[in-house]
DNA sequence: ATACAGTCTGACACCGGTGTCATAATGTCG
DNA sequence: CGACATTATGACACCGGTGTCAGACTGTAT
């Protein structure tokens, strides 16, 4: 199998190499029989141009970074499989590069990166679509950026984040309706500005219907099944034990679910426990977890298609675009019992 | 900031452009003073090789690419922390590239994944590193390749995989200590060969110690929770029920569990169930699942590593390695009650 | 026919490195 | 001290594409 280069397309087509280069393209002024008949030898030589050479040409490599940061494997694992849709579409390559948001070197982290991979764009998800720093020195680098899931609004950048508020908000009504009134929540990480929003929806809800807001209910946690078993003890503790739990993600609610079980406080009879994000696990366990399903695949694919356009051709107007969040009921959750 | 290139770090040592490849590449034959010299440069200047150019002077892309095609999302997270590794500290970067063994056309998809990315090597997980098909294609186009987790024994590449059958060996001889003797089986996928390895070692367990095997106590899995959770149905309707259920993998593990609470099935005290990976959600669910752990990081470390010093400098020998896996006991096994 | 704009095409330099080979400088030995 | 091997260095082509620009070839208006 011999290589098969622009330069024996172009002997083979009789045209010169700036002429195939034309047609690979797409650029104008190619006569219509010299493009068919150079279409006709890429076909004939099974042709494929090498990326290589074309990203040391122009100066580019074809690979989008997903930074990430975050202890949860599942959301990662969805937002690879939405950032992989639009790159194996647009004919990109995914490269994935895990690093501390908290790690002092976090800058040189990524400036390493950047220098040993040439990328051409980067997708930033929670923690680091809310990073001034990090985002700031992209900038100055002058790299391409999107953000997933961020909060920082009116920037000029390209952000598609789901309306966690609005999820939060309709996940304690659910709550609410079902006749619960002492309601705990567990708070996310801090550095993820998921974790305010989903907080100030629960405090609106709670508002709406006149629930008394009552700190001692809220506990913190940082979206790792860890923090949640070590706030499901704090809130189980309780005296009186509220009638229901609010977990900011599934993970931490899996663990008030696990404690609740070796206690044997029977959920949802005696307590109702709900949870964000619809990870798999919401579905793997018994009783199944009521809680907010978030189009993350969807967010990131549209992040990454996003990116890739203002990579070929850079335009002024910012893309933002907010995504509904859905209440996914399951067993987790039931009436409050007046006993 | 300026672009740093070898010809302005040449022009500014005052050598030529080959005598700083030189210098970059610790090939021999430069003096000292001169090596000393341009290394000073490079400090002074910041230079950073441009991987791009490298890559095409050398036909290399310092590129991994790793294949999957499995339900288990921590499982694949797990591959990846363990590639990712191995390539960072190498300097390579890693492409992730999902694919479907089953699909027909998986030798175009991976042929189209080698034409635009010139990936340098491939690790295969399961069950690619399986697949003799895909194998003869990457030896036919001289693609390195490591194996992971594959029972093909003896051919000459790198593969590297967890002794699967001693794992399954133990965790039924547990099992058998605890007691039982009806212990039902959930096979995994029939396309992985850890398949086969583990229901081998149940097998060779019960048979250690005089226990009939029963061809009605085994389930057929696919490793992801569905299937067990169809299995766990087909099992816990037995008559009379088993007392102990070994899954193949701790996904099917929890879908067993999943049921049982369901059914009112006391877990431990009337089933025993175990599971194989130590996947997170052993630990995530009450009662926590036995199961076995496999060093699943540290064989792709391992295979990575293996991999990229085998792209720099071929060798003759195969490096193949087996390592062990280790019974972990939580609170989902317990002796047979007699009652 | 002449001028001029618009379309098509190819020669050539260039991206930033590496490989080959010739040559200069140095060392070794009889 | 000359003959020869070894080490150090650079000139130059090359990897496989793209960008620039000049020139040839159309078509249309004068």
């Amino acid at each position: 199998m011999k290589k098969v280069t622009i330069n024996s397309v172009a002997e083979y087509a009789g045209v010169s190499k700036k002429t195939v280069s034309r047609v690979l393209n797409n650029e104008p002024n190619v006569s219509p029989a010299t493009r068919e008949k150079v279409l006709k030898v890429f076909e004939e030589l099974n042709y494929k141009p090498n990326p290589i050479a074309r990203g040391l040409a122009q100066n580019r490599s074809f690979i989008i970074g997903c930074l990430y940061d975050n202890p949860s494997k599942s959301y990662i694992t969805r937002v690879q499989s939405g950032a992989l849709e639009a790159c194996q579409k647009h004919s990109y390559n995914l490269l994935i590069h895990p690093c501390e948001l908290r790690g002092q070197d976090l800058i040189d982290n990524v400036d390493q990166l950047l220098t040993t991979s040439r990328l051409d764009g980067i997708v930033l998800t929670p923690p680091f679509s809310d990073s001034n720093e990090l985002i700031a020195f992209l900038k100055q680098r002058n790299i391409p950026y999107a953000r997933v899931a961020s909060a920082i609004e009116g920037d000029d950048s390209i952000s598609i984040r789901s309306n966690d508020e609005q999820g939060a908000f309709e996940l304690t009504e659910h709550l609410i309706n079902l006749g619960h009134t002492e309601i705990a929540f567990i708070k996310g990480h801090p550095d993820h500005s998921a974790t305010e929003n989903r907080f100030s929806g629960y405090q609106k809800a709670l508002a709406k219907h006149g629930i008394e807001y009552r700190e001692r209910l809220v506990a913190e946690g940082n979206f790792s099944y860890h923090s949640g078993a070590d706030s499901a003890k704090a809130i189980l503790d309780l005296e009186p034990r509220p009638t229901a739990v609010f977990a900011s993600n599934d993970y931490m609610a899996a663990a008030v679910l696990k404690l609740a079980t070796q206690r044997e406080i029977k959920v949802p009879e005696q307590l109702s426990i709900a949870g964000f994000d619809n990870a798999p696990i919401a579905r793997h366990i018994w009783p199944g977890l009521t809680t907010i399903a978030q189009p993350v695949e969807e967010m990131t694919r549209i992040a990454v298609e996003e990116l890739i356009k203002h990579i070929s051709q850079p335009q002024e107007a910012p893309f933002q675009q907010v995504l509904e969040a859905k209440l996914i009921t399951r067993e987790s959750t039931k009436a409050r019992s007046d006993s």
